[in-house]
DNA sequence: TCAACAGTTTAGAATCGTTCTAAAGAAACC
DNA sequence: GGTTTCTTTAGAACGATTCTAAACTGTTGA
Protein backbone atom coordinates (compact mmCIF):
# COMPACT_ATOMS: atom_id res chain seq x y z
CA UNK A 1 0.00 0.00 0.00
CA UNK A 2 2.95 1.99 0.11
CA UNK A 3 3.67 2.25 -3.23
CA UNK A 4 4.83 4.24 -5.63
CA UNK A 5 1.91 6.05 -5.79
CA UNK A 6 2.28 7.66 -9.40
CA UNK A 7 3.44 4.50 -10.73
CA UNK A 8 0.33 2.74 -9.24
CA UNK A 9 -2.25 5.85 -9.94
CA UNK A 10 -0.83 5.65 -13.27
CA UNK A 11 -1.61 1.88 -13.68
CA UNK A 12 -4.86 2.21 -12.45
CA UNK A 13 -5.92 4.61 -15.46
CA UNK A 14 -4.42 2.63 -18.01
CA UNK A 15 -6.12 -0.56 -16.87
CA UNK A 16 -9.29 1.36 -16.57
CA UNK A 17 -8.69 2.96 -20.16
CA UNK A 18 -8.77 6.60 -18.97
CA UNK A 19 -5.78 8.69 -20.29
CA UNK A 20 -3.61 10.01 -17.30
CA UNK A 21 -4.07 13.18 -17.23
CA UNK A 22 -2.69 15.72 -14.56
CA UNK A 23 -6.25 15.94 -12.88
CA UNK A 24 -7.28 12.06 -12.94
CA UNK A 25 -3.54 11.25 -11.38
CA UNK A 26 -4.02 13.79 -8.77
CA UNK A 27 -7.28 12.49 -7.92
CA UNK A 28 -6.21 9.01 -8.25
CA UNK A 29 -3.24 9.60 -5.95
CA UNK A 30 -5.46 10.90 -3.13
CA UNK A 31 -7.94 8.08 -3.27
CA UNK A 32 -5.78 5.07 -3.99
CA UNK A 33 -3.22 5.40 -1.00
CA UNK A 34 -4.15 2.67 0.18
CA UNK A 35 -6.55 3.77 2.64
CA UNK A 36 -10.41 3.09 2.82
CA UNK A 37 -12.46 6.68 2.03
CA UNK A 38 -15.74 8.22 1.66
CA UNK A 39 -15.52 11.22 -0.17
CA UNK A 40 -17.99 13.40 -1.68
CA UNK A 41 -17.53 15.59 -4.73
CA UNK A 42 -17.10 18.83 -3.05
CA UNK A 43 -14.73 17.23 -0.10
CA UNK A 44 -12.30 15.71 -2.95
CA UNK A 45 -12.69 19.32 -4.84
CA UNK A 46 -11.30 20.76 -1.64
CA UNK A 47 -8.63 18.46 -1.03
CA UNK A 48 -7.69 19.26 -4.58
CA UNK A 49 -7.09 22.48 -4.34
CA UNK A 50 -5.18 22.16 -1.45
CA UNK A 51 -2.96 20.04 -2.70
CA UNK A 52 -2.86 23.02 -5.46
CA UNK A 53 -3.97 20.84 -8.45
CA UNK A 54 -6.19 22.88 -9.99
CA UNK A 55 -9.09 21.09 -10.97
CA UNK A 56 -12.41 22.07 -11.52
CA UNK A 57 -15.69 20.87 -9.92
CA UNK A 58 -16.94 19.47 -13.29
CA UNK A 59 -13.76 17.14 -14.00
CA UNK A 60 -13.95 15.97 -9.95
CA UNK A 61 -17.69 14.58 -10.82
CA UNK A 62 -16.39 13.04 -14.36
CA UNK A 63 -13.75 11.55 -12.61
CA UNK A 64 -15.59 9.99 -10.13
CA UNK A 65 -18.08 8.88 -12.10
CA UNK A 66 -15.83 7.25 -14.60
CA UNK A 67 -14.02 5.40 -12.01
CA UNK A 68 -17.12 4.15 -10.54
CA UNK A 69 -17.87 2.87 -14.36
CA UNK A 70 -14.14 1.45 -14.34
CA UNK A 71 -15.09 -0.74 -10.44
CA UNK A 72 -12.47 1.53 -8.76
CA UNK A 73 -14.96 3.62 -6.81
CA UNK A 74 -18.33 2.46 -5.20
CA UNK A 75 -21.17 4.76 -4.76
CA UNK A 76 -22.57 4.79 -1.55
CA UNK A 77 -26.31 6.28 -1.02
CA UNK A 78 -26.98 6.92 2.68
CA UNK A 79 -28.20 10.77 2.38
CA UNK A 80 -30.71 12.10 0.45
CA UNK A 81 -28.36 15.29 0.00
CA UNK A 82 -25.01 14.21 -1.14
CA UNK A 83 -23.40 11.35 -2.95
CA UNK A 84 -20.57 9.52 -1.51
CA UNK A 85 -18.03 7.09 -3.70
CA UNK A 86 -16.08 4.97 -1.77
CA UNK A 87 -13.01 3.64 -2.13
CA UNK A 88 -13.55 -0.14 -1.11
CA UNK A 89 -14.98 -1.85 -3.76
CA UNK A 90 -15.23 -5.52 -1.86
CA UNK A 91 -17.89 -6.79 -0.10
CA UNK A 92 -19.10 -4.60 2.81
CA UNK A 93 -21.06 -2.72 4.69
CA UNK A 94 -21.23 0.47 6.29
CA UNK A 95 -21.61 2.46 9.77
CA UNK A 96 -23.85 6.12 8.81
CA UNK A 97 -22.96 8.72 11.77
CA UNK A 98 -26.58 11.36 11.18
CA UNK A 99 -24.98 14.01 12.70
CA UNK A 100 -21.44 14.32 10.97
CA UNK A 101 -22.51 13.07 8.19
CA UNK A 102 -19.50 10.31 8.44
CA UNK A 103 -19.29 6.87 6.69
CA UNK A 104 -17.22 3.67 8.32
CA UNK A 105 -16.87 0.48 6.70
CA UNK A 106 -18.58 -2.53 8.57
CA UNK A 107 -17.07 -6.11 7.97
CA UNK A 108 -19.15 -9.35 8.09
CA UNK A 109 -22.41 -8.16 8.77
CA UNK A 110 -24.67 -11.36 7.68
CA UNK A 111 -27.97 -11.19 5.95
CA UNK A 112 -30.11 -13.71 5.75
CA UNK A 113 -33.37 -14.65 4.40
CA UNK A 114 -34.00 -12.77 2.01
CA UNK A 115 -36.32 -12.97 -0.13
CA UNK A 116 -36.28 -14.35 -4.10
CA UNK A 117 -36.48 -11.23 -6.06
CA UNK A 118 -39.34 -11.15 -8.45
CA UNK A 119 -39.51 -12.53 -11.51
CA UNK A 120 -37.36 -10.83 -14.19
CA UNK A 121 -35.16 -9.30 -11.93
CA UNK A 122 -31.80 -10.18 -10.50
CA UNK A 123 -30.39 -8.73 -6.97
CA UNK A 124 -27.23 -6.20 -7.98
CA UNK A 125 -26.32 -5.51 -4.72
CA UNK A 126 -26.99 -5.43 -1.28
CA UNK A 127 -26.52 -2.89 1.32
CA UNK A 128 -27.08 -2.45 5.01
CA UNK A 129 -26.91 1.16 6.34
CA UNK A 130 -26.52 1.23 9.88
CA UNK A 131 -27.56 4.75 10.80
CA UNK A 132 -25.80 5.84 14.21
CA UNK A 133 -27.38 8.73 17.03
CA UNK A 134 -25.39 9.96 19.79
CA UNK A 135 -25.69 7.87 22.10
CA UNK A 136 -27.41 10.65 24.64
CA UNK A 137 -27.82 14.62 24.62
CA UNK A 138 -26.59 14.43 28.66
CA UNK A 139 -23.42 13.89 27.90
CA UNK A 140 -23.55 10.57 29.77
CA UNK A 141 -20.81 8.02 29.18
CA UNK A 142 -21.58 4.96 27.11
CA UNK A 143 -21.17 1.93 29.20
CA UNK A 144 -20.04 -1.13 27.26
CA UNK A 145 -22.70 -3.10 27.70
CA UNK A 146 -25.74 -1.44 26.70
CA UNK A 147 -28.08 -2.75 23.89
CA UNK A 148 -26.81 -3.45 20.44
CA UNK A 149 -26.40 -6.93 20.54
CA UNK A 150 -29.72 -7.73 20.08
CA UNK A 151 -28.32 -8.04 15.83
CA UNK A 152 -30.93 -9.33 14.52
CA UNK A 153 -34.12 -6.87 13.99
CA UNK B 1 -58.45 -0.83 6.71
CA UNK B 2 -61.64 0.00 4.46
CA UNK B 3 -62.77 2.02 7.01
CA UNK B 4 -64.83 5.43 6.37
CA UNK B 5 -61.67 7.64 5.17
CA UNK B 6 -62.61 10.72 6.11
CA UNK B 7 -62.63 9.59 10.10
CA UNK B 8 -59.73 7.76 10.01
CA UNK B 9 -57.68 10.46 8.38
CA UNK B 10 -59.11 12.98 10.35
CA UNK B 11 -58.04 10.93 13.41
CA UNK B 12 -54.42 11.08 12.63
CA UNK B 13 -54.29 14.46 12.05
CA UNK B 14 -55.67 14.76 15.36
CA UNK B 15 -53.71 12.16 17.39
CA UNK B 16 -50.75 13.74 15.43
CA UNK B 17 -51.62 17.44 16.89
CA UNK B 18 -52.23 18.51 13.33
CA UNK B 19 -55.05 21.08 12.06
CA UNK B 20 -57.33 19.01 9.57
CA UNK B 21 -56.85 21.41 6.66
CA UNK B 22 -58.02 20.50 3.54
CA UNK B 23 -54.65 19.69 1.88
CA UNK B 24 -53.87 17.44 4.66
CA UNK B 25 -56.70 15.69 4.84
CA UNK B 26 -56.72 14.63 0.98
CA UNK B 27 -53.32 13.48 1.36
CA UNK B 28 -53.39 11.37 4.63
CA UNK B 29 -56.72 9.94 3.05
CA UNK B 30 -54.96 8.90 -0.35
CA UNK B 31 -51.73 7.51 2.05
CA UNK B 32 -53.56 6.04 4.48
CA UNK B 33 -55.92 4.06 2.70
CA UNK B 34 -54.68 0.57 4.18
CA UNK B 35 -52.22 -0.30 1.26
CA UNK B 36 -48.66 0.27 1.87
CA UNK B 37 -47.41 3.31 -0.17
CA UNK B 38 -44.14 4.41 -1.54
CA UNK B 39 -44.50 8.13 -2.66
CA UNK B 40 -42.31 10.93 -3.61
CA UNK B 41 -43.47 14.46 -3.44
CA UNK B 42 -43.85 14.90 -7.00
CA UNK B 43 -46.09 11.60 -7.32
CA UNK B 44 -48.26 12.32 -4.45
CA UNK B 45 -49.05 16.23 -5.87
CA UNK B 46 -49.67 14.75 -8.93
CA UNK B 47 -51.89 12.09 -7.60
CA UNK B 48 -53.30 15.25 -5.39
CA UNK B 49 -54.09 17.57 -8.82
CA UNK B 50 -55.50 14.35 -10.44
CA UNK B 51 -57.98 13.92 -7.50
CA UNK B 52 -58.90 17.51 -7.84
CA UNK B 53 -57.38 18.20 -4.49
CA UNK B 54 -55.68 21.67 -4.95
CA UNK B 55 -52.37 21.77 -2.80
CA UNK B 56 -49.07 23.02 -3.70
CA UNK B 57 -45.94 21.00 -4.07
CA UNK B 58 -44.55 23.18 -1.28
CA UNK B 59 -47.59 21.88 0.94
CA UNK B 60 -46.99 18.05 -0.16
CA UNK B 61 -43.26 18.14 0.97
CA UNK B 62 -44.72 20.00 4.42
CA UNK B 63 -47.14 17.24 5.09
CA UNK B 64 -44.50 14.53 3.98
CA UNK B 65 -42.22 16.05 6.75
CA UNK B 66 -44.88 16.32 8.84
CA UNK B 67 -46.23 13.23 8.83
CA UNK B 68 -43.01 11.84 8.85
CA UNK B 69 -42.24 13.21 11.95
CA UNK B 70 -45.18 11.86 13.67
CA UNK B 71 -44.36 8.70 13.30
CA UNK B 72 -46.95 8.01 10.30
CA UNK B 73 -44.25 7.78 7.33
CA UNK B 74 -41.05 6.56 6.62
CA UNK B 75 -38.46 8.52 4.55
CA UNK B 76 -36.47 5.92 2.41
CA UNK B 77 -33.20 6.99 1.08
CA UNK B 78 -32.30 4.47 -1.53
CA UNK B 79 -31.97 6.82 -4.27
CA UNK B 80 -29.70 10.38 -4.63
CA UNK B 81 -32.33 11.91 -6.59
CA UNK B 82 -35.09 11.72 -4.89
CA UNK B 83 -37.09 10.90 -1.48
CA UNK B 84 -39.41 8.45 -0.71
CA UNK B 85 -41.81 8.24 1.95
CA UNK B 86 -43.16 4.66 3.06
CA UNK B 87 -46.61 4.20 4.71
CA UNK B 88 -45.37 1.62 6.13
CA UNK B 89 -43.83 2.41 9.41
CA UNK B 90 -42.69 -0.86 10.99
CA UNK B 91 -39.61 -2.91 10.77
CA UNK B 92 -39.16 -4.05 7.09
CA UNK B 93 -36.73 -3.29 4.07
CA UNK B 94 -37.06 -3.34 0.77
CA UNK B 95 -36.05 -4.32 -2.64
CA UNK B 96 -35.44 -1.17 -5.01
CA UNK B 97 -35.97 -1.39 -9.07
CA UNK B 98 -33.27 0.45 -10.28
CA UNK B 99 -34.56 1.13 -13.66
CA UNK B 100 -38.22 1.90 -12.64
CA UNK B 101 -37.39 3.52 -9.46
CA UNK B 102 -40.09 1.27 -7.37
CA UNK B 103 -40.03 0.26 -4.22
CA UNK B 104 -40.96 -2.92 -2.67
CA UNK B 105 -41.27 -4.06 1.21
CA UNK B 106 -39.84 -7.19 2.36
CA UNK B 107 -40.10 -8.79 5.35
CA UNK B 108 -38.33 -11.30 7.80
CA UNK B 109 -34.70 -10.71 6.47
CA UNK B 110 -32.15 -11.05 9.40
CA UNK B 111 -29.13 -8.89 9.72
CA UNK B 112 -26.84 -10.55 11.93
CA UNK B 113 -23.74 -9.87 13.42
CA UNK B 114 -23.47 -6.46 13.40
CA UNK B 115 -20.50 -4.94 14.69
CA UNK B 116 -20.67 -2.59 18.17
CA UNK B 117 -21.71 0.59 17.25
CA UNK B 118 -18.43 3.50 18.06
CA UNK B 119 -18.58 4.29 21.59
CA UNK B 120 -21.14 7.52 21.92
CA UNK B 121 -22.80 6.07 19.01
CA UNK B 122 -26.49 4.58 19.35
CA UNK B 123 -27.94 2.78 16.41
CA UNK B 124 -30.93 4.24 15.28
CA UNK B 125 -31.91 2.11 12.27
CA UNK B 126 -30.55 -0.60 10.41
CA UNK B 127 -31.67 -0.16 6.54
CA UNK B 128 -31.17 -2.99 3.74
CA UNK B 129 -31.61 -2.27 0.41
CA UNK B 130 -31.88 -5.30 -1.69
CA UNK B 131 -31.21 -3.44 -5.85
CA UNK B 132 -32.59 -5.03 -8.46
CA UNK B 133 -31.43 -5.18 -11.80
CA UNK B 134 -33.73 -6.65 -14.93
CA UNK B 135 -32.22 -10.32 -15.76
CA UNK B 136 -31.39 -9.54 -18.75
CA UNK B 137 -31.73 -7.94 -22.19
CA UNK B 138 -32.40 -10.88 -24.24
CA UNK B 139 -35.28 -11.22 -22.49
CA UNK B 140 -34.95 -14.78 -21.32
CA UNK B 141 -37.10 -16.28 -18.77
CA UNK B 142 -35.98 -16.66 -15.13
CA UNK B 143 -35.96 -20.37 -14.09
CA UNK B 144 -37.10 -20.30 -10.60
CA UNK B 145 -33.84 -21.94 -8.77
CA UNK B 146 -31.40 -19.53 -10.58
CA UNK B 147 -29.20 -17.75 -7.80
CA UNK B 148 -29.96 -15.33 -5.55
CA UNK B 149 -30.57 -17.81 -2.53
CA UNK B 150 -27.17 -17.51 -0.92
CA UNK B 151 -28.53 -14.65 1.33
CA UNK B 152 -25.45 -14.21 3.05
CA UNK B 153 -23.58 -11.91 1.70
C1' DT C 1 8.70 16.83 -35.50
C1' DC C 2 4.35 18.22 -36.30
C1' DA C 3 -0.30 18.12 -37.90
C1' DA C 4 -4.60 16.45 -36.91
C1' DC C 5 -7.80 13.88 -34.37
C1' DA C 6 -9.88 12.19 -30.25
C1' DG C 7 -10.31 12.59 -25.61
C1' DT C 8 -10.32 15.99 -21.62
C1' DT C 9 -11.01 20.05 -18.93
C1' DT C 10 -13.38 24.08 -17.80
C1' DA C 11 -16.38 28.16 -16.64
C1' DG C 12 -20.56 29.11 -16.46
C1' DA C 13 -25.27 28.16 -17.50
C1' DA C 14 -28.86 25.00 -16.73
C1' DT C 15 -31.49 21.57 -14.21
C1' DC C 16 -33.72 19.31 -10.57
C1' DG C 17 -35.40 18.28 -6.21
C1' DT C 18 -36.15 20.64 -2.21
C1' DT C 19 -36.49 24.56 1.09
C1' DC C 20 -37.42 29.28 2.17
C1' DT C 21 -40.02 33.68 2.28
C1' DA C 22 -43.49 36.69 3.00
C1' DA C 23 -48.08 37.48 2.30
C1' DA C 24 -52.81 35.83 1.95
C1' DG C 25 -56.07 32.46 3.83
C1' DA C 26 -58.28 29.32 7.23
C1' DA C 27 -58.95 27.21 11.81
C1' DA C 28 -59.36 27.88 16.72
C1' DC C 29 -60.37 30.53 20.72
C1' DC C 30 -62.37 34.25 23.30
C1' DG D 1 -67.12 38.65 15.25
C1' DG D 2 -62.42 39.73 16.27
C1' DT D 3 -58.11 38.10 17.20
C1' DT D 4 -54.54 34.95 17.47
C1' DT D 5 -52.18 31.16 15.57
C1' DC D 6 -51.40 27.89 12.27
C1' DT D 7 -51.47 26.84 7.07
C1' DT D 8 -51.04 27.40 2.43
C1' DT D 9 -49.04 29.35 -1.45
C1' DA D 10 -46.43 31.40 -5.41
C1' DG D 11 -42.33 32.29 -6.46
C1' DA D 12 -37.65 33.07 -5.22
C1' DA D 13 -33.69 30.79 -3.53
C1' DC D 14 -30.70 27.00 -2.83
C1' DG D 15 -27.34 23.26 -3.25
C1' DA D 16 -25.87 19.35 -5.53
C1' DT D 17 -25.19 17.76 -9.91
C1' DT D 18 -25.16 17.82 -14.99
C1' DC D 19 -24.69 20.03 -19.32
C1' DT D 20 -22.62 22.95 -22.94
C1' DA D 21 -19.50 24.60 -26.01
C1' DA D 22 -15.07 26.21 -26.40
C1' DA D 23 -10.24 25.79 -25.19
C1' DC D 24 -6.75 22.50 -24.26
C1' DT D 25 -3.84 18.21 -24.11
C1' DG D 26 -2.47 13.51 -25.08
C1' DT D 27 -1.81 10.42 -28.82
C1' DT D 28 -0.96 8.83 -33.28
C1' DG D 29 1.11 8.40 -37.47
C1' DA D 30 3.26 10.65 -41.46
Amino acid sequence: MRERPYKHALDLLQRAGLRPTKQRLALARFLFDGHDRHVTAEQLHARALEDRVSVSLATVYNTLHQFTRAGLLREVVVDANRSYFDTNTSEHHHFFHEKTGELQDIRDVVVANLPQPPAGARIARVDVVVRLDDTDESGDVVTHSGPADRADI
